[in-house]
DNA sequence: TTACAAATGAAAATCAGTTTCATTTATATT
DNA sequence: AATATAAATGAAACTGATTTTCATTTGTAA
């Protein structure tokens, strides 16, 4: 059993071969992937994988942490498997998706400061760097 | 002539009542506005505005630099005047939703050794903080 | 005026994602 | 093993924002 099917099952959640299916696929991966891509590429081994449990287990693993969205700029949500590191942010290349984490951001004194200013508690940041990669600077679009 | 018209028209973009009648919403709003909003606000004024036109009008102010997104987590885009912060970012709170706009975030030295130690150049970032309002601190999940 | 490419909008299409609901199934309990 | 049952599933219908199509209108230059 993979690590992150134990934790669903110590979740509480039922260990379907659905589910075992897209964690497989998910886990897998180094890239970051959209619900069609995962649909796609369960579909292949498992044809009675539907598209809605593809969304459903997505949403399971979000809300438990173990994979986060990456905003890529396009309309489909993209989801990558998140690393253990508690800042993890990405530096994305709106040519070709390509993902590079980064861990230091040193927003601790913007939130002291948005804190004492606005009465927030503070509890995380997302941040997100977009840019092109060396590949895809200068190759126009 | 308004300024934004001022521009469009040297463009070479026809200077059409429908146009006037949305750069008249988005030169005024002090707010990010949704496609949908701007098409409520133009449509109460000058029913003769079609949906349509505003997508397509918004395109252009995006393309020439006069407008740009602002990335809110929701399902809508998004859009603020260009001209007055380069920066616009959000502190949420997951209680109620409250949103607080804020501008600096002090990210270039950052993005100065991302560049340099990926060789990507870096077009745009989004940051967004979460934490919990003064009224929605002390409260549970 | 005239000419015509540009612009428009109603309607249809698209497209990712969500909801519904009848049916199936994983798992805990006999 | 048999049973009970809440959780999980998927086909199909729905949603809501955005995009496309295309017949008609219009701003602008000549
Ligand atoms: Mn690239
Ligand atoms: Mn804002
Ligand atoms: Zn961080
Ligand atoms: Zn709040």
């Amino acid at each position: 059993m993979s690590k992150l099917a134990a934790i669903l099952r110590q979740q509480g959640y039922k260990l379907t071969p659905q589910r075992r299916a897209i964690l497989g696929v998910v886990a897998l991966s180094q890239e970051h992937l959209s619900p069609a891509a995962i649909y796609t590429e369960v579909h292949r081994k498992h044809p009675e994988v539907g598209r809605v449990t593809v969304y459903r287990t997505l949403e399971i693993l979000v809300r438990l942490g173990l994979i986060c969205e990456v905003h890529t700029g396009g309309k489909e949500h993209n989801f990558i498997l998140r690393a253990r590191e508690d800042h993890h942010h990405h530096l994305v290349c709106s040519g070709c998706g390509r993902v590079v984490d980064f861990a230091s951001c040193h927003l601790e004194r913007l939130e002291r400061k948005l804190s004492r200013e606005t009465g927030f508690t503070i509890d995380e940041h997302m941040l997100e760097i977009h840019g092109r990669c060396p590949q895809c600077t200068g190759g126009e679009k």
